[in-house]
DNA sequence: ATTAAGTATCTGATAATATGATAGGACAGC
DNA sequence: GCTGTCCTATCATATTATCAGATACTTAAT
């Protein structure tokens, strides 16, 4: 059980060469850190330093010795800056629920940052359902959430659009509506819809708008491209998750006969009165609002 | 900078839900781990027990803390074990020089266990040409030899054969030689003879016999192998060396018309008087020395 | 030789920590 | 609801550990 103070005596006095210095790097008497590492090889039953020289210098037991040291002082430090970034308020674990199918390129140097700022705190990055993000935000599971824009959220809840995402309806090559140059609410109606939907029973969580008579949902944007691909009908998925495959040629943009501008669907940062946010929150909830909102277009 | 006893009566406490048995174990009393988680706390800056309850729980930031102080602990133990295992004579480090072309297979088991009797020796295994064991024992920078038996060994030098390994003549299914059921030394002489030697210049390091006209040498039997299987010459090389390419057939191994039996080299495990032996060294020489001669004859 | 810097050790003072006793809170059983 | 048991916090006291300062000795450079 060596005390700390022997351990930075010691590992001072090997890095600097000499008692003295060591004492005056940590403000205390010669004497203080004689004894200190003399009971410390006592403790030991070793030899740490040779005091043949003028300069003491490690002994090989010292040198195996000291990263052992090293480590334990390493470790009250981590300890130590642990405990005072919780004590001035930070979170120990910070959550963040985001929607599947946000690209997060915007915020990927954001979250770089981060982790220089607040190198304690354990970040969590949930991948979500559509408005399963609202249900975690509601149980406290995660503290901020980045979701597609809702008509209305439960009480308690505060938002703020950070931007759009651009829906863009496609269907497989194979598929009837891949013939047309425009298509038309009528042509659309004939075929079955893909829709994002959220795995909760409430009416909210659809991502887009219902255009067709038939409707098939599924939970994951991945889930909904995997079945455009097989043709098994249309639908309206972010640009993120569907550019890579539209340069394939597998998958093909449609045109919407009654609109002309890209769709978009807003993007909003979520967030609870109840379950304040530290202060990695709110740095994190600040840094994520001042991203331009372009840079979600994807 | 918390003290060892402070960590060790939080890590207790929260282990056993009650700063009166942690107090009991440390063989204190009550009021001291009071006192000192109470002391922890304050320099923290955190609750990190909630004493509404009879037994104590930790608060959250006190799990997130918990694991902390335990890892300085185990620093502090795996100090400690490391100071008092080099303090009873336990070596810092082993170094073993294992001659190349020595299959270390029947002592992997020791190596195991010499792992979990001596956890903080770092073991060094060097591989070495032939007799360059010798040179590094000499040197001090090895402890422990692994080589072919040598006619004398320098002064100060201890051994003792531990078994056999089994020279196979062999060359490449190209080479003339290769067409003989039996060779004789005639036909030998006739043909270059690529031999195992060692880098340093004295007589001693020749593996086996010179038994050509014309030689080569190389330091590895790896080398040699190469030079082989190019059909540059024959050579005698270790049967574990050869094992493998012998099955493929570009490798042939010759029988000698004036010797029936396989050549067997010893092996000699070497060790020297002045740079004794720690207890790890000790151990492991007398493990070796305990293997049973024919596991070595691969 | 002399000087400067370093270390070991002793002594008295000071601060940290231990103990033991005491008072009050939580909980199970009657 | 009462009681006994186990727990924790706190106080006063005693013990221990640690510190600073003074001193003597060693090393190395001038």
């Amino acid at each position: 059980m060596p005390s700390p103070d022997s351990l930075r005596a010691f590992v001072l006095a090997a890095e600097l060469g000499s008692f003295s210095a060591a004492a005056r790097r940590m403000k205390k008497a010669q004497s203080a850190v004689s004894t200190a590492i003399s009971n410390l090889e006592i403790d030991t039953g070793l030899m740490l330093f040779d005091r043949s020289s003028r300069s003491p210098t490690l002994t090989p037991e010292g040198r195996s010795l000291l990263p052992y040291a090293n480590g334990i002082l390493l470790g009250q430090q981590e300890f130590s800056a642990k405990a005072s970034s919780m004590s001035e308020g930070v979170e120990d674990r910070l959550c963040i629920a985001v929607e599947q199918g946000i690209d997060l390129t915007p915020a990927l140097n954001i979250l770089a940052e981060f982790a220089d700022h607040f190198p304690h705190v354990t970040l969590e990055v949930l991948s979500t359902g559509p408005n399963d993000t609202a249900t975690l935000l509601k149980e406290g599971r995660a503290v901020l959430g980045l979701m597609t824009e809702q008509e209305s959220y439960p009480t308690g809840f505060q938002f703020r659009g950070v931007g759009h995402w651009t829906l863009v309806p496609v269907c497989s090559a194979a598929h009837p509506l891949a013939r047309f140059d425009r298509v038309s609410h009528t042509q659309l109606r004939q075929h079955r819809q893909l829709v994002l939907k959220s795995r909760s029973t409430d009416e909210l969580g659809i991502v887009g708008e219902i255009k067709s008579a038939a409707t098939w949902y599924a939970q994951s944007p991945n889930m909904i491209l995997d079945l455009v691909l097989r043709g098994l009908g249309w639908a309206e998925l972010p640009l993120s998750v569907v550019k890579d495959q539209l340069k394939s040629a597998n998958l093909v943009r449609m045109n919407y006969r009654f609109q002309q501008s890209d769709v978009l669907e807003g993007l909003d940062l979520v967030w609870t009165e109840q379950h304040g946010l530290g202060q990695a929150g709110q740095w994190i909830k600040s840094q994520l609002l001042n991203v331009p909102q372009e840079a979600w277009r994807a």
